[in-house]
DNA sequence: ATAAATATCCCCTGAACAGGTGAGAAGTAA
DNA sequence: TTACTTCTCACCTGTTCAGGGGATATTTAT
């Protein structure tokens, strides 16, 4: 009766029918939905209400990661698990940030992918081993995570900020932006109103600690 | 004939047993070594010359997460799986500081350790969902790593610096160290040259970004 | 088309800071 | 004892910054 909601977002026709059949033939678990894109995300996930959605991180149109942001801002109970091939660090990478739970490689068996969907219904977070090593060469490297559009800062004021970092001057970041000092002391100002600071070195351990650069 | 070369670190005598007899009965896997306790960690290494270990994080005498620092230091090509217990967070966090490779967990049915072998000798980085699920939050949370006792920064000076990156001007510090402002300066300056800054942005940057703080 | 957001520039003032020198007191190590 | 480190303080100088005005042009949203 306490069927696992699964909702599948997959290009590949073959493949979506396939995991359908698989969640759908399997005990404790239920395919709410099945989607070729991310078209209707919203909509469809408010229909099909699942436990758990499986998301293929490549799509034509909203590619996966875009879902997952969306999604986790929506509806942050839903567990996402991402269908990844192999070579897209930089993928895997994004969909943490933006919050899925979960990465296995799109050939994993389908006996794998159920117990998946399981353990991730019930917090864990699965992984194939070789992503694994990845998030923790990230995780070891120090690789910053979760910059969420921070404070509305605009693009030049992130330029400036970013500049503010590396511990420039007003003089030299008015010289690298090719703007006078005055602008520079603005759009500093506003960044400090954006970030509620009062100095370079708070907006500087704000923006390191925020992930913002 | 080209087995897979485990040890087993484990001071359950019957699990080591247990785990000894599962390897040395799969085929590709061999056990060169098994031991209750890290006493003679180094000697036993050398002589079994392993390709992966089995690491029990909890061991009386040197625990595993020591264990594992040695280990990597000194045969940094060597692939360690760590066994824990549920609770421990901190010990996985400590066991990724210190390099080991996999986390599984002690309840993980047979198959599914010789799979973990298999796969962290392939590269990869085995984890139990709920291990990895941790190691996310961590990850997400920006939990640091990697600190080098950096520098080399008196206390006075520690104090200080973790003081600027709160933001803080030389006038609040002083009254917060009850030293003067001219004190205050005089520290400042020690720390711009032992971390090679020259403004107060630069340090806290560096600060935070070297772990420091 | 009207409003809002963004980017640019200028003025002003007092406070804070960077960088330098010199120097005394206390403790530790050779 | 001598040397070294650490912590403390003061003085000086020119630069930079924070925060407050007010202003104009462009782009974006409604």
């Amino acid at each position: 009766m306490n069927n696992i909601k699964v909702v599948i977002f997959e290009d590949n026709t073959n493949l979506r029918r396939g995991l359908t059949i698989l969640i759908n033939g399997s005990a404790g678990f239920e395919c709410t939905g099945a989607f070729g894109s991310c078209d209707k995300l919203i909509k469809n996930i408010a229909d099909s209400k699942p436990d758990v959605v499986l998301m293929d991180i490549e799509m034509p149109g909203m590619d996966g990661i875009e879902a997952v942001k969306i999604l986790k801002s929506q509806f942050p109970g839903i567990k996402i698990l991402m269908e990844t091939i192999f070579e897209d660090d930089d993928k895997v990478f994004h969909s943490i940030c933006n919050g899925a739970e979960g990465y296995i490689l799109k050939n994993t068996p389908p006996v794998q992918i159920l117990e998946a969907i399981k353990e991730i219904y019930e917090g864990g977070a699965p992984m194939s081993p070789s992503i694994a090593s990845k998030v923790l060469a990230m995780f070891k490297s120090g690789t910053s995570l979760v910059k969420d559009e921070s404070y509305h800062l605009t693009d030049r004021e992130m330029e400036i900020l970013k500049y503010l970092v590396k511990g420039m001057s007003y003089k030299l970041i008015a010289e690298k932006c090719f703007v006078s000092i005055g602008t520079v002391s603005t759009h500093v100002k506003n960044i400090y109103k954006k970030l509620q600071v009062h100095s370079k070195s708070e907006a500087v351990a704000k923006a390191i600690r925020g992930k913002m650069v």
